[in-house]
DNA sequence: GCAAATTAATGATTTATTCAAG
DNA sequence: CTTGAATAAATCATTAATTTGC
């Protein structure tokens, strides 16, 4: 099983162009792309670099977890220093380390536009089926970039028969899946190089782009309309 | 449809002193309060925020359900622990009174411990699948899964005699062989210095892709429309 | 200066939780 | 109550930083 012995680079690694543009991205207020975008992302960037649509949608993962965690500690402190002050009205709590939820209606006055909060707005804005069964999140569709892909047919499913095929499998696994099969376009970097050169050129120009995006989940704050709910 | 209309979530979100005070109680030994106590603990937490009895009565019966899942598996794993030391010795029983708590298919590694370690061989670097290979469920054509694939070969499968199949492959199994078998292109990986090209195309000035207002209807085009939930 | 040893980041997986539908 | 879909949390594992001894 030696996958080639060779340091086949188990992992990828961001150029900072890459990681760039996806901050930037985020910064958008993308959070959970779709398998939609995700490959519009990646075809993109693997303009600067290798890259697969599972490291776009992992990126996406752990970004918005991080943000979250490092968000979460400082709310739990404030959190904490207000409960242990209103339970002194109630019920004599020991006060335990009670860190799950965050849903404070008062929101959040954060200057990150993000995270509003970690289990808290669980208002899935899941297309609430209005009218007859969407099929497209409707919020994710907003940002939506006409990309080249390299080739494009259109998968025609059956649905009914699929459905009984799939079986159980994680939703994520399975987008991972679809794009895995769309990845990004063969990238010869023939480079022997260890990985990652981490300091490259500052390349100069790089102008951040206008993403219209509205990635409205229960992630991202800066705008968030109350959910429709429809 | 539609029962929106609802401005403010349909349903309960607890405050975190909610939360923290149910817990609290939930501790102290409160199981299924009746509607007086109900009555009285909804008073009191009122003053935290909107809440109404039910809410009270069903999340006492919903952590209460958790607690015992949590309960269960842990006695579960501790079970595999000690009879995996002791299976040396003898060989593993798996104690009759206690299969009534593994009701999934997945419960059966338990009873017999290999010492399957899940994580060990994790790194399965990027076969050079090739075949194309997708298929849609219903429910996941919500996110638009008429992407663009490079080759369509929709599986066929009879529905009835499949899912009858399945039985087995549940999660990840079956997620990791399909995976396998569809991955990511043909990617040499022989001395394909695979990360991080230190070599990226000559980006000079970085075109950013456009991403704009122009383009936001493109998967409306491709795939579906939108319904503007926004 | 460099390379082994350590530590910090962060990409990739797995597991648990949550919500909704049957 | 059960099951499926989706997500977040927790965890693992590898790469890059860094420290340290020479």
């Amino acid at each position: 099983m030696s996958p080639a012995s060779s340091s086949s680079s188990s992992r990828w690694c961001p150029t900072p162009e890459q990681l760039m543009i996806l901050e930037e991205m985020y910064r958008s207020g993308i959070r959970t792309p779709n398998a939609s975008q995700i490959q519009q992302i990646t075809s993109h960037l693997s303009f600067y670099g290798k890259i697969e649509g599972k490291n776009v949608f992992y990126w996406f993962q752990n970004h918005k977890a991080r943000e979250r965690q490092k968000l979460r500690r400082k709310l739990g402190k404030q959190l904490q220093l207000q409960q242990q002050q209103q339970q002194q009205l109630y019920y004599p709590l020991p006060l335990p380390h009670l860190l799950h939820y965050f849903d404070s209606p008062a929101a959040s006055p954060l200057l990150f536009p993000q995270i509003s909060s970690s289990n808290s707005a669980k208002s899935l804005p899941l297309q609430g089926g209005g009218g007859g069964h969407e099929e497209a999140s409707a919020q994710m569709m907003k940002y939506t970039w006409k990309v080249e892909m390299p080739s494009e047919s259109v998968v025609e499913v059956e649905t009914d028969n699929k459905k009984a095929l799939m079986g159980k499998m994680y939703g994520r696994d399975w987008m991972m899946m679809m794009v895995d099969l769309v990845s990004s376009p063969p990238h010869n970097n023939n480079n022997s190089s260890p990985c990652c050169a981490a300091h490259r050129p500052p390349l100069k120009t790089l102008e951040l782009f206008p993403i219209t995006a509205t990635n409205l989940k229960e992630d991202n704050a800066t705008t968030t309309p109350p959910p429709p709910t429809n």
